[in-house]
DNA sequence: TGTATTTGATAACAAATGTTATCGTCCCAC
DNA sequence: GTGGGACGATAACATTTGTTATCAAATACA
């Protein structure tokens, strides 16, 4: 599982057997939820198989924010940060593998490798890229149709589209299970 | 204009006068393009009278997308990092003191502050918060109907609302002006 | 294999929001 | 001062999207 990171983290053999060492396996079935709106974010997830969904609950309707597959890391990042009660859940909707590190080991670990230039640089970019994400995702939210999102989805994260149930791609999408329902039927229409 | 700065760089007297010099001062009349969509950013502003808005074209309409005071720094912040065509234009709203630095030298000094642990520390921080702002925001466009966005907006950016005309708040606020108009003339009705 | 649950499509209707047009007011440049 | 443009309110109508309900198909699982 950590093989294909290793070549990425220029550390000795000791300190990268130490910081994979940090991390436990765990086995879960679909729909285990693996941190709770409101709770303190304590633990940062590595998915070797399967696939998770961050939501939060709005006056009692579920709204999904993003999904994860495998080989990312999730965590609810302003409460793993802050620690702020986390204003997500996060859980899986697959039957799923995962490797999951401490806070207090993972706080350790980015204070070492802040000292390594390379990696340090590489932390400062991974934020970067996350602050672009927000806003591109945001963007299509003020510049694209409920359709337009659709088939950019199908198109930019097909993965999305062909693995996770629709009801939680149309609130990912901003729109009801019927509408999103209404959406694909008409591009299908378009198609014939 | 740098003074309510200096006490949050410990930086000797020598560094903080040569980062101060790169700033050149200008002032500019309303509706000044300061980077046009599509240019690459080269500019850093820091506002020291006035607003600035970030904005795109979306098929003709003019979307609006951030909104800056005094004491804010403002640059497409993609382009101005990866060198990427900006996907969007910086205008100023009201005539504007502005002081601008260049990016050679914002590069420069990132690089030197970087081996300066608190700064160091400071720039991330800076660049989570960003994160955070953004989902926040989006959030928000998930979560709240545009009333409720609206009465946010009122609540906590009031400035915005003051000071902003108010078709840049509506497209903001992701809706028409009219709808705005209407969810103005809603609120003020049941205030009564 | 059979049954319950999940998932998705669709129809009918309701509510929210956009579009176009018109009008009044304010303000700035001449 | 005054004429034109920017700004904002409102009405009438069109379109989009949500809600509720129902049914069919797929899937999980005992």
């Amino acid at each position: 599982m950590f093989d294909q990171f290793k070549n990425k983290f220029p550390v000795n053999e000791q300190k990268w057997n130490d910081y994979i060492s940090c991390f436990k396996r765990l086995e879960v079935p679909a729909k285990t939820t693996l941190l709770q709106e409101g709770e303190i974010s304590k633990k940062l997830f590595l998915i070797e198989k399967g696939c998770i969904r961050v939501w939060f609950n709005n006056n009692g309707k579920d709204v999904t924010f993003q999904f994860f597959f495998e080989n990312s890391t999730v965590a609810s990042i302003e409460s793993f940060r802050k620690e702020f009660p986390s204003p997500v859940s996060i859980e899986t909707i697959e039957p799923s593998v995962l490797w999951w590190i401490h806070k207090k080991d993972i706080d350790r670990i980015i204070e070492e490798i802040k000292d390594v230039p390379l990696l340090r640089d590489k932390l400062i970019n991974a934020l970067f890229d996350r602050t672009f994400d927000y806003m591109k995702h945001f963007f299509s939210f003020i510049k694209n149709t409920p359709t337009e999102r659709y088939l950019n989805l199908l198109q930019e994260k097909p993965q999305i589209v062909q693995r996770i149930p629709q009801h939680y791609i149309a609130s990912y999408l901003g729109v009801s299970t019927v509408h999103l329902s209404r959406i694909k039927s008409k591009i299908s229409k378009q198609k014939q």
